[in-house]
DNA sequence: GATATCATTTGCCATTTGGCAAAAAAAATC
DNA sequence: GATTTTTTTTGCCAAATGGCAAATGATATC
């Protein structure tokens, strides 16, 4: 629970009593590798914060291949915001790749925070504005820089993230195949 | 300045009032097309909303690449919120395609709105919010579709800004050379 | 520790994309 | 409307990546 106060302290002042109501509002699950934290075609009611974990979001594209579209590890929020806000059905699934434990907020206790933590406006929208730049700072250069270069990046700026990733995650997240990830960590070496 | 207006309204309620009191604080500017609204390098001072034509944000990959990361067109807002809410230099060169006419808001003028309109903060959310997401949801195709899919779902997309836009900037959108671009488009036709 | 299961690597060859330079087409300028 | 200038297309060949299947390696299970 700690790790989420801190959290969130990053991103705007809070009082005792604001924490403490914070705090009541949190429930912690697990959930077991593979399983689904939010699946595609539900609507995500939940807003989650990884203690201890690593998920993915991923979708199936045109050829009907699952792709990776990104990676959360601890200290993260994890949300399907498209859906969660407008109550829309979710796009993609988020998924344990590891055992994982997070805090949760449900649709009703995180609008009761926004209702009565003046100020908890501002913050959620400075902490899902830096989510959001993140996601689309790390997905730009997997657009423009060639394989090998997008492969040596990822590894060099989530190398710990990198060792709790299966190979074919990897690979499509780095939008090619497991056999030519596995070719160009061939060269590499 | 209706358009403006008409999009505001779209993201939450506003009295005549606080309406004309936005209003008093915009200004209208041109730029000519191949001129910058904003360079990497310098502190983004400026909120854009744009009124008339196309901008394109760039910046250089590791290779000295110029790519163009999005294209902008009208009735949507044009800033670098990650310099301009932290002060911190812009990592990409924001370029009018054609001549742009646009409605701007200083820093100040800006944090005037914030404080002075109730709600104010909760609009620019959602705004950025959805031009965050929409951003990258245009992103992610790019990296897990192949040149043909990725050329063919923009121009259903965007059908009349692809007519706006030089090739080369769509195929390094599009994250492929011109000349395999040219060639894309023949194998279509 | 043998066996089954899953993840990763490799071989072979087809396909896609890139690099470079020249040609063709289109647009701008006088 | 002829001449520049810019943009787009094309030819040639090299390099990168994909597809498929088999082999190898790693991990889990009994």
């Amino acid at each position: 629970m700690n790790e989420w106060i801190n959290y969130v302290l990053q991103f705007g002042n809070l009082n005792a009593q604001q924490i403490s109501f914070i705090e009541s509002k949190a429930a912690e699950i697990t959930i077991a590798k593979e399983d689904y934290f939010s699946e595609a075609g539900k609507i995500a009611r939940q807003v989650g914060f990884i203690l201890e974990g690593v998920l993915r979001v991923c979708y199936y594209n045109n050829k009907g291949e699952e792709i990776t579209k990104y990676f959360i590890d601890e200290n993260n929020l994890v949300v399907d915001l498209e859906s969660f806000d407008n109550n829309v059905p979710s796009s993609a699934y988020v998924q344990a790749i590891t055992d994982c434990r997070l805090l949760v907020f449900s649709k009703s206790a995180w609008e009761e925070l926004l209702n009565t933590i003046v100020g908890w406006d501002a913050v959620v929208r400075k902490i899902t504005n830096k989510a959001l730049l993140l996601k689309v700072e790390r997905r730009s250069p997997l657009v423009s820089e060639d394989a090998t270069t997008r492969y040596l990046s990822f590894m060099e700026k989530y190398t710990a993230l990198a060792n709790r990733v299966p190979l074919s995650y990897l690979a499509s997240y780095l939008g090619i195949t497991q056999s030519s990830l596995s070719r160009i960590r061939k060269n590499i070496r």
